[in-house]
This record gives C-alpha cells, sequence and structure tokens, in this order.
RNA sequence: CGCGGGGUGGAGCAGCCCGGUAGCUCGUCAGGCUCAUAACCUGAAGGUCGUUAGUUCAAAUCUAGCCCCCGCAA
C-alpha cells in the first residue's frame, strides 16, 4: 500500500521502521525542527533524522488547516495515513483525503487514558495493564472507532522507559498488522465506551518535585512513571538530586526527613518511607544508591 | 556564542584555590577467622590524574586550545 506517515518522536520513528519493510512509504510528515537541547541548536526530530537519511520526501507544515497545505497533502494519492503521536491537529479534509483513511497508533488501552501522555499516567495511577490500540482518526481527541489491541503487563518493575519501549515495539507490531488486514477490520471498527473514558493529561514539570507529605506507595509509582522524564527529584542542600527508583519501607518519620543517609538512602513520607535505589546527581550519570553512597553520605536533615 | 556541573586504578568520590611522597569508600584476587555470611582481620594486584601545547627545577594541581559526559532552561 502507498502510506503517508505522520510522526515525531522515538515512539513513532519504531513503528515507521516496521511499516516500511512492507509497504511503500510516500511520504513523511513531522514537526518542524526546534530549537533544543544544550546549546540551544535547531534539533530535526528523530522521525525526521531517519526518514531523511532513507531518502523519503519529507515535510514539516506548521499547520494543516491552509488549503495550500491540504492540497498538497491530497496530491500524494496515497491509500491510507498511519498517525504516530505526530504533534499537529489533523483536520477533517486531512483526516479524509485518502480512500482507506488515516489510522492511529495510541499507547494505551483505549477508552481508558485518552490524550498525551497516557503511558506514563497508567503506572502513576497504578494500574496493571497497559496496551496499543489501533483506531480511526476523528476530529475529538483519541475518540475514534477502535480496530485492533494488544495488551501489556505493568510490574511493580515496570518505568516510564520500559513500558514505552515495550508499546513502541508492540505498536509497531500491531500497525503493521492491522495495514494488513485493514479492510476487514474497518468493518468490524468498535465503538469507545463513553462511560469508560479517562484522560492522560500532559506532563508538567511542576509535578516532577517530591512532595514528602503524599504517601510513599503514590510517590513510588510517580517516581517509576517518570523514569526518565521528566523524572520526580528532591532538592537537597541546594542541589536537585532526580529519583529514578526507590522502593516502600516499612519506617517512619517525620515528612521529608532523611531517616538514613550513609548505608541507605531513606526517606520519611506521610505514612511510611521511601528508600531510594536509583538516582541522578546534577551534572552526573545516574547512579546505584550503592555508588553514590561509596563517595558521599547524606546529612539527617528534614527535606523540604 | 542560552546558563551550569564534571572527566583521578573496575565503580563512586577527595586532592586542585595556597604547584613538590596518588588518598577515601567499595569492588577484584590471595590468605585468615567463623557452623556460616553481603560480617570481620591480613595482604596483593591495578592509575601515562580526558587530550594537546605552554609556564616551571618540578604540574592531577597554574595558563590556552581541543575531545567527551551530564544537569537546567527552551
Amino acid at each position: 500500500m502507498k502510506i503517508v506517515f505522520m510522526g515525531t518522536p522515538e515512539f513513532a520513528l519504531t513503528a515507521l521502521q516496521k511499516i516500511a519493510q512492507k509497504h511503500e512509504i510516500v511520504c513523511v510528515y513531522t514537526r518542524e525542527p526546534q530549537i533544543a537541547g544544550r546549546g540551544n541548536k535547531l534539533t530535526k526530530s528523530p522521525v525526521h533524522n531517519w526518514a531523511e537519511q532513507q531518502g523519503y520526501l519529507v515535510r514539516t507544515p506548521k499547520t494543516l488547516r491552509t488549503p495550500e497545505a491540504q492540497a498538497e497533502y491530497r496530491a500524494l494519492n496515497a491509500d491510507i495515513a498511519v498517525v504516530a503521536a505526530y504533534g499537529l491537529i489533523l483536520p477533517l479534509p486531512i483526516i479524509e483525503a485518502f480512500p482507506k483513511g488515516c489510522i492511529n497508533i495510541h499507547g494505551s488501552l483505549l477508552p481508558r487514558w485518552r490524550g498525551a501522555a497516557p503511558i506514563q499516567r497508567a503506572i502513576e495511577a497504578g494500574d496493571d495493564k497497559s496496551g496499543i490500540t489501533i483506531m480511526n482518526i476523528v476530529p475529538a481527541l483519541d475518540a475514534g472507532d477502535m480496530l485492533l489491541k494488544a495488551e501489556i503487563a505493568i510490574t511493580s518493575e515496570t518505568t516510564g522507559e520500559t513500558l514505552h519501549d515495550g508499546l513502541a515495539e508492540l505498536g509497531a507490531d500491531l500497525i503493521t498488522q492491522a495495514l494488513d488486514n485493514i479492510d476487514d477490520l474497518q468493518k468490524n471498527a468498535v465503538k469507545q465506551d463513553e462511560k469508560l473514558v479517562t484522560y492522560a493529561a500532559k506532563l508538567d514539570k511542576r509535578e516532577s518535585k517530591i512532595d514528602f507529605s503524599q504517601s510513599a506507595e503514590i510517590l513510588e509509582r510517580k517516581i517509576r512513571a517518570f523514569n526518565p522524564y521528566p523524572a520526580m527529584y528532591f532538592e537537597y542542600q541546594g542541589e536537585r538530586i532526580k529519583v529514578l527508583r526507590a522502593k516502600v519501607v516499612d519506617q517512619h518519620g517525620e515528612i521529608g526527613e532523611i531517616l538514613e543517609g550513609e548505608k541507605a538512602l531513606i526517606i520519611a513520607c506521610k505514612n511510611k518511607a521511601l528508600s531510594i535505589t536509583e538516582l541522578q546527581r546534577s551534572g552526573k550519570k545516574k547512579m546505584t544508591i550503592k555508588e553514590v553512597l561509596n563517595g558521599a553520605k547524606f546529612a539527617k536533615i528534614t527535606l523540604l
């Protein structure tokens, strides 16, 4: 099939690479290069870099609302469009441009976790499973009919990173399956049960500061969900320390109090306490707590 | 030229400001103690101190350039 692919981050790239093995990619749409990173350099998206290297036609329009952009899009005469974490709103003329429609790879088991950050929110909420849903794009946010679904388990070891990577692989598999059977799947498309809808709010850096007045269990999940990005952190003597992994331990103290700072790093929360097992100090790489404590100890102060 | 931290035996750090014997916590190896151990004791191996040039009698330490890693902001 002739496919237009629309996506931007790593998650989308995994799918694109898999699709490209079996189908003709007539054009890749991705977000325009952004000022980003150290040195504020103009940076192309992962999808952009790879697509360009493969010699695909790449387009980075600022918007798809203009008649020109839509005409240019329609002129590609593709069979179908595949969208994965693209980052632009698709107006109706775009959605309806090609005969087999416009389908999306979404990182949750819809209707649960519509929206921007389904992967992290599932872990944060304590869900025991996540997954991929292939669905039709409609003008409303992640509300289209569902074509195909697959689950993946969330365990006590699952982090935002591992789930993201797992879902990227799963999504790539599922989208190729969907493309193979697109006509049948469209006939049997399933509506989402509106009663079960939840929304995955965008990640906000302000929520990544650890609030020790929350319960240790909730914080432990947030730590896992936000690892590696945006990463939960606390301030210790003016330094920002990211917490990448922790476990709940049955110890108690004043909220934010460092109960142990030499043989382990244990900080009291609302109910129990968190034993930090992996962290990253500013300017340093990720380290296990053992590595950190080989070179430094924590004073038994109380964190805010 | 966005702001900032860092590169020292396998790991994490100190030493650098006030140049002159390479230190600490761990790991590894050997031996000892112990019913036993991630515990304890003894000993050992292992480092051209990121790189290049300069200053100096002498540079991990001072000066200049380069390479690499990371945090913040976007």
